[in-house]
RNA sequence: GUUCCCAUCGUCUAGGGGCCUAGGACACCUCCCUUUCACGGAGGAUACAGGGGUUCAAAUCCCCUUGGGAACGCCA
């Protein structure tokens, strides 16, 4: 058995979302169990759609994934790192190239001149007739000779693949399905490099497997239709096909497969709303696989300990936001209250937040807030009372302060507050407070609580005061307290 | 249309002939904790698509039906 390499061959044509996320992880995960390789190739033949952006993009998203590739390109540079470059297909032209002659020269292949009206007129009639939208090419038995002629007479063509003679079923296993059984008139003559020379993804996709040993392919379900005309290439070639795994498609809601056409599904977008990159890969890696123990909570190396292909689940499915949520408050708990704090800042950056720069204060708030947020984007209001510019009397507040007693507990409080001459109080401190003011102003239970919480948060509802109130200093709580005093009249 | 793939709670899943009156997780409901909101804890409701076989025994194997999905590009 020879050495495990897979690869992830994104197309560099927008952002890497979360389908395109779970089949890098697959791979990296196959190779990680398996003592492989992991290639990350190219694929950017579509030189209308490709750009340097998305492939910056993607990379950077895999990167953030921790999704670590072992050959491809490199990370930072982007130049070529590894012994079977380019891996970027858009430089492997001549490889393709040569092939394709071999392919023409052995009458596997020939040249096509036909137009696009030719080509639309010949599908809509197949369609038409109840049959598959296959094309009938008239050049399909032109000699070499007259071909060449053509095009140096200034005619383009492309090059197809010849399937009329290949009548026979083409049958694999795939590691995730079985057996599957393909017809051989499933697919009609195909093409392999267009009339610009580019080579068409099924034949590259063969040429580069192959060419870079790849000895597993696990890719997504769609790929599976295009597994035939691959065969077809390998056993024109005269190569050994790697072994493949089609793994399920993730859904949406309609369970149809999961597009960007219908809500945020790139990994960028889940980054910005604070998710973290283990909380993603936790999610996606049960979309379709399942630990052996059972356990849901993994980390990366969990899930490469536990990694199997017969674990990979045949049917498709969808993606739940509410439960990947959920996973993120989750991978969220068990990271350090320091660690939490830096990944908080680029979100209270966007509120133009003043927080005290003390470390300690700022763990502590973290260890208050920590089990109330899901993703980090939740901190911004979570530590919008903390920040004394934005302190606000809601309209939520207003009942509360139109109770009767609620007067003498504002003043019983802001006096307290303000006697003790400390910078902060401590929780010991504040619980004192508390009792004193339920005394002085003869006011119990939610009459106590909730104005106070309104003279600390603006509102009455809201995190537990004993643990809010140490973090705010105590010229900044009486503040607070005179400013929701004066709205009384 | 044609071909291929798929089918367990609303969702992700466990299960691979007897351990299944089907287990876990998210969500939902109830209660407890809490003088708020959350967190946490304890319970609850909810699924083997339908029909035929095979077998002493079927969620599990086979067939059909139904339903869903994907693919049929000079996209990948």
């Amino acid at each position: 058995m020879s050495k495990v390499r897979v690869r992830f061959a994104p197309s560099p044509t927008g952002s890497l979302h979360v389908g395109g996320a779970r089949t890098a992880l697959y791979n990296y995960l196959y190779a990680k169990k398996n003592g492989g390789e992991f290639v990350l190739r190219i694929e950017d033949t579509d030189e209308a759609r490709s750009s340097q952006e998305s492939l910056r993009g993607v990379v950077d998203d895999l990167v953030w994934l921790n999704l670590l590739w072992d050959e491809g390109v490199e990370p930072q540079t982007l130049a070529d790192m590894g012994p079977c470059a380019p891996y970027r297909q858009s430089e492997r032209q001549k490889i393709y190239k040569e092939i394709a002659e071999k392919l023409l020269n052995e009458g596997k292949a020939y040249y096509c001149f036909m137009t696009e009206a030719e080509i639309e007129s010949q599908r809509e009639a197949a369609k038409a007739e109840g049959r598959p939208p296959q094309i009938n090419s008239p050049h399909q038995d032109l000699s070499l000779a007259k071909a060449q002629e053509k095009l140096s007479a200034g005619e383009k063509a492309v090059v197809r693949f010849k399937t009329k003679h290949l009548k026979k079923d083409y049958i694999f296993t795939d590691h995730i399905r079985g057996q599957v059984t393909f017809p051989s008139d499933m697919v009609g003559d195909f093409v392999l490099l267009r009339s610009d020379g580019m080579p068409v993804y099924n034949f590259c996709c063969v040429v580069d497997d192959h060419l870079m040993r790849i000895s597993h392919v696990l890719r997504a379900e769609e790929h599976l239709p295009n597994t035939l005309r691959q065969l077809m290439i390998y056993e024109a070639m005269g190569w050994t096909p790697p072994e493949f795994a089609h793994m399920s498609l993730i859904l949406d809601e309609e369970r149809q497969k999961l597009s960007k056409r219908k809500g945020a599904v790139a990994t960028g977008h889940f980054k910005n709303e604070g998710y973290l990159p283990e909380a993603i890969l936790n999610f996606i890696a049960l979309l379709g696989w399942s630990h052996p123990d059972g356990k849901e909570i993994l980390t990366l190396q969990e899930m490469i300990n536990g990694f199997s292909l017969d674990r990979l689940h045949t049917s498709g499915a969808v993606f739940d936001r509410v439960k990947l949520k959920w996973m993120n408050a989750q991978h969220l708990r068990a990271r350090d209250n320091a660690e939490i704090w830096k990944l908080l800042q680029p979100f209270l950056a966007r509120e133009k937040m003043e927080l005290p720069m003390d470390p300690v204060w700022q763990e502590k708030s973290v260890a208050a807030f920590k089990t109330s947020m899901e993703v980090l984007a939740d901190g911004i209001e979570l530590y919008r009372p903390l920040n004394d510019k934005s302190f606000v009397v809601l309209p939520e507040a207003e009942e509360t302060l139109a109770w009767e007693p609620t007067k003498a507990v504002l003043v019983a409080w802001r006096d307290l507050v303000a006697a003790t001459g400390k910078e902060y109080l401590s929780e010991e401190e504040f619980l004192k407070i508390q009792d004193e003011v339920k005394v002085k102003a003869n006011a119990k239970g939610k009459n106590l609580f909730m104005p106070i919480r309104v003279a600390v948060i603006g509102k009455p509802h809201g995190t537990e005061l004993k643990i809010l109130v140490p973090l705010i200093k105590t010229s900044s709580l009486v503040d607070r307290a005179n400013k929701v005093i004066a709205k009384l009249r």
